[in-house]
DNA sequence: TTGCTGCCCTGAAAGC
DNA sequence: TGCTTTCAGGGCAGCA
């Protein structure tokens, strides 16, 4: 399940592999995948053409930045007078439970639940895989903003590696909100780019029970956890995305296993730090797992 | 305004 | 053995 260690991993890979080359041709095998525009032809014909100059990451979301050839060979930082900005559309792209970007060589055998192709010169593709068919595509064409066109990144809080995922701004978030701490860590309004994954890890890490209510929390609890969420993120990019699912790199590379959970899937298993039996609840729709020793509940 | 539930989807796993 | 049910969860619509 991509989060966005996963993410940030499979934008890294698609820098170095898919950047500075022209888009041939696409095919879309799956018309739902597209989000916008809301005809997949428009899609088609709008990445045909267009090389990417770079990838960006918003939370989960992949965004990158297209520019039409021939001028994309030009290096995205040289503004040379008389350029028109217009001339950048972009590709989004969210792979949310299933997807999968992968580089291939087009001849490649063709998995089952191909969504998108995308051809490059030099005999190269990018293809969508995603077997749940939850991923959705953007194409967001010269002049539009990203966030008019993909919706969903007007409501995303700040990234968690940012100057603005502050202490404070934590604090002050969580202060006069009635909602079980775990709902909120996965609101991507809060901070973007948490999943169920790393919300159970940050929280046992930090010690805090899953249904405590943000506005309980003590001020002690708050100033562990803002590390906690940050170093569960980075530690899991360290190694390469995440080591508690079947992630795939860009490349095809089986995500490390290298890693283990504290308490997320662990239900019923000792606790690594006291030996404790793991329980597991349904929060907010979601599996939720937890130490009852390490993050006893509030009172 | 805030917070919660259900839904979308497929295949693996569990239940009977 | 084989059929049915449950489960996984990101984001969003709809509702209290």
């Amino acid at each position: 399940v991509p989060e966005l260690p996963e993410v940030e991993t499979v934008r890294r890979g698609l820098e170095q592999t898919t950047c500075q080359q022209q888009i041939t041709h696409v095919e879309v095998l799956l018309d739902r995948t597209i989000a916008a525009p809301a005809d997949p032809k428009d899609f088609i014909d709008g990445l045909k053409g267009q090389t990417i100059v770079e990838w960006q990451r918003r939370g989960k979301y992949l965004l990158a930045v297209l520019k039409s050839s021939p001028d994309a060979a030009k290096s995205s930082s040289s503004i040379t007078p008389g350029s028109t900005p217009s001339s950048t559309s972009y590709l989004g792209v969210h792979l949310r439970m299933t997807g999968q970007l992968l580089w291939v060589h087009p001849e490649s055998a063709l998995p089952k639940h191909t969504r998108v192709r995308i051809f490059f010169e030099g005999n190269q593709e990018l293809r969508f895989v995603d077997q749940r068919t939850f991923g959705q595509m953007w194409w967001v064409r010269a002049g539009q903003e990203p966030a008019t066109v993909i919706s969903g990144l007007n409501n995303l809080g700040p990234e968690p590696f940012s100057p603005e995922f502050s202490l404070s701004y934590l604090a002050k978030k969580l202060k006069h909100s009635q909602r079980l701490i775990k709902s909120a860590l996965l609101d991507q309004g809060l901070v973007a780019g948490i999943g169920n994954i790393y919300a159970d890890e940050s929280l046992f890490r930090s010690g805090i029970h899953p249904t405590t209510r943000c506005c309980d929390l003590g001020a002690e609890q708050i100033q562990r956890l803002h590390p906690a969420i940050v170093e569960v993120l980075a530690s899991s990019i360290d190694i390469g995305g995440t080591s508690f699912s079947t992630f795939v790199s860009v490349t095809g590379v089986n995500g490390n296993y290298g890693g283990e959970s504290w308490v997320y899937n662990r239900k019923g298993q000792p606790c690594r730090r006291c030996g404790q039996t793991i329980a597991r609840l349904k929060l907010a729709g979601r599996s939720t797992h937890f130490c009852p020793n390490c993050q006893p509940s509030a009172r």
